[in-house]
DNA sequence: TTCTGTATAAACATTG
DNA sequence: GCAATGTTTATACAGA
């Protein structure tokens, strides 16, 4: 350790010359060092304070604190100290006359405030280091009442010394904290907001110049050795096993300990902090005294700080109160613990469906979702889709297909805002309306969502993931707020959306015709959402061109599913078919970008869907007749040319024609 | 400017 | 005849 920080310190020799490094030398302990005198008192003072205590104390482990802290400080330094223009450098600047007056006004100004947090960055490290010593000074007191609580009627006497020396040793380090940082208070350089005050002590010392630490750090090893003076005569105690008292593994410990002498500490140094913060002790609200048991009432912050001192001083019962309330913190750790557990197993039952399909074809999703992202959030739905109809195992439900990809785009981020509510909402919807149905049901706000998608999600929705056009309405009325007026505006356009778009596959059984959404298709709708990214695109034609073992798969895996609809049930491999999907998803968005408008001609798409469509429209079928037209969609999907098409167009055309 | 996707409105046909 | 359902057309808007 000591060869690490002399390296580092070595290795950041220039940054010894700003007046921050005044650590560095105190990492070395004692090495020869080129830093400023603080940097040498400093060293000195925690040599002389370690050569003081008890060599099973705990400050003996505190250095081992401390030196850890002390390495940063190199790191720092050289981290900064590029920014710091040298004298020579200024002196050339000057020289060449590269530089205005104002503007060489400007640097000086630049590099005084550079120093000077230079210096407060330094000081800082160094009251870190000084308050995980009084921390742990603290921590050793409250130990050792601890310790010595059980047996009190064999050490009572020796005790009731030790816990007066204690008590005086803490109230003179936190007297010599407080006048020091009431001095650097009054000398600005310490700048204690309101709230703040609460903080650890070494945020509240940054401010500190060397010279005032340099003399507190010399009061602070006076008071110890005033304390290890008196302690000399009765250090019954050591008899104990403090040997190696474990450093604050117990954070409620150390923060009590910390709490028990900072805070104390803060209040006490003057009215100045106080009229900062009069209110910020958490042993203090509302004029109360917040210690366990106690709900005594103040009028002023002074007073209270008098009572936490002279009431709730370090003694048996303050000692035992405290750990009545490790216990009870602990407790509530504990449940907290408990119930955070119990929501994560709750989120991963809701969420697990969604999770695992999509890890196969993460990387397309990824790629698509960054693109999407940045072009049209429309394009978010049918990413998230591949996995729903090809998941055998995994009844598709709709809070499940698309909650991994969609946050970043949801609803509020994009919607409202637009002027119209159009294609952009085409995104993923079951996360948005998952996470805010109740809005949705009671907010007059017109969801920003496609009447595609609305239809979509409220058919997924359902258990057999078919619906009646009634059924859909009342979805709608029923998750939405905003389709409970303008019925016949809506419903219209809900059948509109039915008969136009070819995902949705009306299918007639015995009690009537009911819809159903064929995934694929609606997937379909996507491709020139995704025509824009670069990325994406060089994603897919490397799919296309240098992947053929995706190809294989994909194909593979629409051999497979030979059944994209919902009624029907999916078959075939998950993970398979949700990479075949995704792929699928890129492809089209590919062909698109490629083909942009020879989509209409592709002959890989123009016949089937006609045929399927037809089959399903036009002739009433059985569920179990469904394997025939649908099979014809899956034979189209082996061609190469991955057909790609609008739902308007293409089926207005090819059913006119037919 | 063009193309595309969507919303809206409306007309019309079919069905129970 | 009527309402519900389904289809088709037309138009407008927004975004790429």
């Amino acid at each position: 350790m000591m060869q690490e920080s002399g390296t580092e310190a070595t290795s950041n020799g220039p940054a010894s010359q700003n007046g921050g490094a005044s650590m560095e030398g105190g990492s070395r302990e004692g090495r020869p060092k080129s830093a400023t005198p603080s940097v040498e008192v400093t060293a000195a003072d925690l040599l002389h304070l370690q050569q003081h205590q008890v060599e099973q104390s705990p400050f003996h482990t505190c250095l081992h604190f401390i030196k850890p802290c002390q390495q940063q400080v190199p790191v720092s330094v050289a981290m900064m100290t590029p920014q710091v223009i040298t004298p020579q450098q200024m002196q050339q600047i000057l020289q060449q006359q590269v530089l205005s007056p104002q503007q060489l006004q400007v640097l000086l100004q630049q590099q005084q405030a550079l120093m000077l947090q230079q210096q407060r960055t330094n000081l800082k490290f160094i009251f870190t280091c000084l308050h995980w010593l009084l921390c742990l000074y603290i921590l050793y007191a409250c130990l050792l009442m601890v310790f010595l609580f059980v047996p009190l009627s064999h050490h009572q006497q020796q005790v009731s010394a030790q816990q007066l020396a204690f008590q005086q040793q803490l109230l003179q380090v936190q007297q010599v904290q407080q006048q020091h940082l009431l001095n650097l208070q009054r000398q600005g350089l310490l700048t204690i907001q309101p709230g703040q005050t609460g903080l650890p002590l070494h945020s509240l010392t940054q401010g500190m110049i060397p010279a005032e630490l340099q003399q507190l750090w010399k009061e602070v090893t006076n008071a110890h050795v005033k304390e290890e003076h008196n302690n000399s005569s009765n250090n019954g105690h050591r008899g104990l096993d403090l040997s190696s008292p474990a450093p604050p593994k117990n954070p409620l410990l150390n923060q009590h300990a910390s709490t028990n002498g900072q805070y104390m500490s803060h209040k006490r140094e003057g009215s100045t902090l106080e009229e900062h913060s009069p209110h910020s002790h958490p042993l203090y609200g509302h004029g109360v005294c917040k210690w366990p048991g106690c709900e005594a009432v103040f009028d002023d912050f002074q007073s209270f700080l008098k009572h936490l001192n002279n009431e709730h001083a370090l003694d048996d019962r303050s000692t035992a109160q405290c750990r009545v309330q490790m216990q009870v913190v602990q407790q509530l750790e504990l449940q907290l613990a408990k119930d955070k557990e119990r929501l994560q197993a709750m989120m991963t039952h809701l969420h697990v469906k969604s999770t695992e399909p999509k890890a196969t074809p993460q990387p397309l999703n990824l790629v698509s979702n960054v693109t999407l992202s940045k072009s049209a959030p429309e394009a978010s739905p049918p990413l998230s889709l591949p996995q729903t109809p090809t998941t055998p195992t995994a009844p598709l439900t709709p809070l499940s297909q698309t909650h991994s990809v969609i946050t970043a785009n949801s609803l509020h981020s994009v919607g409202p805002m637009r002027r119209r509510y159009s294609e952009k909402y085409n995104m993923p919807i079951s996360p948005d309306i998952s996470q805010n149905k109740e809005f949705y049901m009671n907010a007059d706000v017109r969801p920003p969502f496609t009447y595609a998608s609305l239809i979509r999600q409220a058919i997924l929705e359902s258990p057999e993931k078919q619906l009646t056009l009634n059924e859909i309405y009342n979805w709608f009325t029923r998750m939405f707020a905003y389709f409970r007026r303008n019925a016949a505006t809506w419903k219209n356009a809900v059948r509109h959306n039915l008969s136009l778009h070819k995902c949705f596959v009306r299918v007639e059984n015995v009690k009537g015709a009911v819809w159903t959404v064929d995934e694929i298709e609606f997937q379909k709708r996507r491709p020139q959402k995704i025509s824009g990214s670069p990325a994406l695109v060089k994603n897919i034609q490397t799919s296309l061109g240098y992947g053929p073992t995706l190809s294989a798969a994909f194909q593979a895996s629409m051999a497979e599913n030979n059944i994209p609809l919902y009624t029907t049930a999916s078959i075939g491999s998950p993970t398979l078919n949700s990479l075949a999907n995704a792929i699928r998803e890129e492809m089209n968005g590919a062909m698109d970008h490629g083909n942009s408008n020879g989509s209409d001609s592709s002959p890989g798409r123009s016949p089937l869907p006609a045929m399927h469509h037809i089959s399903v429209k036009e002739e009433p079928l059985d569920p179990e007749d469904h394997e025939g037209p649908l099979s014809l969609v899956t034979t189209a999907n082996h061609s190469p040319d991955f057909d790609h098409h609008r739902d308007y167009d293409d089926d207005q055309g090819h059913d006119d024609m037919l």
